[in-house]
Formats: C-alpha cells, sequence, structure tokens
DNA sequence: ATTAGATTTGTAATGATTACAAAATTAAAA
DNA sequence: TTTTAATTTTGTAATCATTACAAATCTAAT
C-alpha cells in the first residue's frame, strides 16, 4: 500500500468523515485510476471485486468526497460527470472525437476574474475541447 | 426590430441554416435575454406567445445554433445546460446559493495550454463557482 | 452487550435529453 | 402555379444519469 493512500486516509479522518470500507475503496481507485472516471465506470471496475457494492454508495461517497474538497467534480460534458482526485491547479482538454480527457498546465490560481470584484471565489474551472493528436494522425 | 437581431438572421443565411418561425424565435429570445437561460426556460417563456412550439424543437434548433458557433453551450453544472449567445471571450461565475450565472472579463484566447502541443483546440471555457455579494450581504 | 447514529443497499422515482415517425412546412423543379 | 422532394416541427415514447427513500447493516460510544 503505497503512501499516497494513507495520506488520503489520513486525510479523511482529519475531516472526520468515517473510513468506510467502501468508501476507502473508491478512494483508493480515484487514487489508481487518474483518467477522470465516470460514476458508471467507477462503479463497474469496483463491482468485479466488491459484489455488494451499490451504484447508490458510489454517489454518496463520491459527493462526500468533493464536498470535503478531496475530488474535484469535472463537468466538462453535459451528459456525464466525471471526477479527478487531483484538485492541484490544472485544466481540461477533451477530445471530441475519442472522448479521452487529457491534463494540462495552465495557472487557474492566477486567472482573476475582472467584474468579480465582491464575489467570494470557491472553485475554477477551465475545459478546453477539441481533438487530440492521436485522432488528428487517424483521420477521424 | 433592432440591428442586432438582423445580423444575426443574416447570419443564419449565411450558413445556410433555414429561417424558419421557431428558429428565428429562439434566436430572437437568445438576443433578448442574455441570462444565460435553459431549454426549459426558453421552452416556458416562448410557448406564452407561440403555444405549438415543441420542446424538442427548442433542443433541435439549440443543438444546429451551437454547431454553427452561434451559441456557446454552458456546462458549468451537471443538471443543467444553458445557453449563451454571447460568444466572445468571457468567463461564467456560478453562484452556488442563488443559482445566478454572471459573465465576467477573462482573456481566454490568450489562455495557453501547456501540454497541449498538437492537440487542434476547437473551444475554451473558464467556470467559477462560489457566492456572489448579494448573497454574501443576505448571509444566504 | 446495548443503543444510537451513520452508512450501505436496492428499488422506485425523477428529470433532462434523445429517438422516432407522422404531420406540416418549405424549397426546388417542372 | 402545381408538383415533388427535402427539411422541419411536433408529440410521444424511450433512455439514461442521478436522486429519493426506507429497510438492513454496520460502526462507534456508552
Amino acid at each position: 500500500m503505497n503512501t499516497s493512500f494513507e495520506n488520503l486516509k489520513q486525510e479523511l479522518k482529519e475531516k472526520n468523515i468515517n473510513l468506510s470500507y467502501q468508501r476507502l475503496k473508491v478512494l483508493e481507485y480515484l487514487n489508481n485510476n487518474r483518467c477522470h472516471p465516470t460514476v458508471d465506470k467507477i462503479y463497474t471496475d469496483l463491482h468485479k471485486e466488491l459484489s455488494t457494492l451499490s451504484k447508490t454508495t458510489v454517489y454518496n461517497t463520491l459527493r462526500v468526497l468533493a464536498e470535503s474538497g478531496m475530488v474535484r467534480v469535472i463537468t466538462i460534458e453535459d451528459n456525464e460527470t466525471r471526477y479527478d482526485i487531483n484538485v492541484e491547479n490544472h485544466g481540461h482538454f477533451k477530445c471530441d472525437s475519442c472522448g479521452e480527457i487529457y491534463d494540462f498546465s495552465v495557472n487557474i490560481d492566477s486567472l482573476i476574474g475582472e467584474g468579480l470584484d465582491g464575489f467570494m471565489i470557491n472553485s475554477k474551472n477551465v475545459y478546453f475541447n477539441g481533438i487530440c493528436p492521436n485522432c488528428l494522425s487517424n483521420k477521424n
């Protein structure tokens, strides 16, 4: 069990979130699969080794983790909510051809919205759409 | 009938999109209601004066307009797709308390995603969340 | 061990969006 | 102008992600 996961467990504990088996499994999954999975993918994959898992639990857990700031909710597309355990400063690019989501480096924190004086800003998201190099070369 | 709407009609024509009555009504609505309306709001409001209008038509029209680049699709929240006739360079702030969406000025075009060499970028979106001044002062 | 509270589970309900085919409208051709 | 073909609109039904809910299970504290 790697250190990173232990840190995440510690973080849960500090935030007074119960360390139930299911929650730890979801957290571990997100830590090992940094592909911005959907609820369905998380559920389907975890269900293989944890057949009693309910999809509702995955939803509940992700809500708890998002509210606590441990995961970032990605709504780059309206028909699929995705989750990212990497809450650091970065942007998301979605390929409209293959659907893959790529991280990219952009200094979001330094983005200042002019005209937002007096607003309390809680989160910033930068989403790009287009075609990835793979699909461009495959002429999809 | 204002000039701006005439320009929009012209733009439709140039893009070879049929100027049906329903499409013109939706376009006119978006031009007059720059509050980033949802499909349901557009439909409900237009239905009052055009009782034969179907919600499917609103969906179809918005898809056509979005594909042609005449409206921007806003998916700041996963449970409500919104539409903006202002496709110029700006960001969107959603108040988590009252739900209102505010435009703000940010130089999106100049945002360069480092690590996106070889990617074809078709659209860029900047979304902020937080609490607006109104709700802050109302202590909601 | 007991109890209270939190979590999980499965099913049913919700709600936005899409699929589809018939009806209506528009555009093009004769 | 009539005819024909193509496009658009409409209403209903289907789909799919998400949420609501209540019973069952689990956890933590006494």
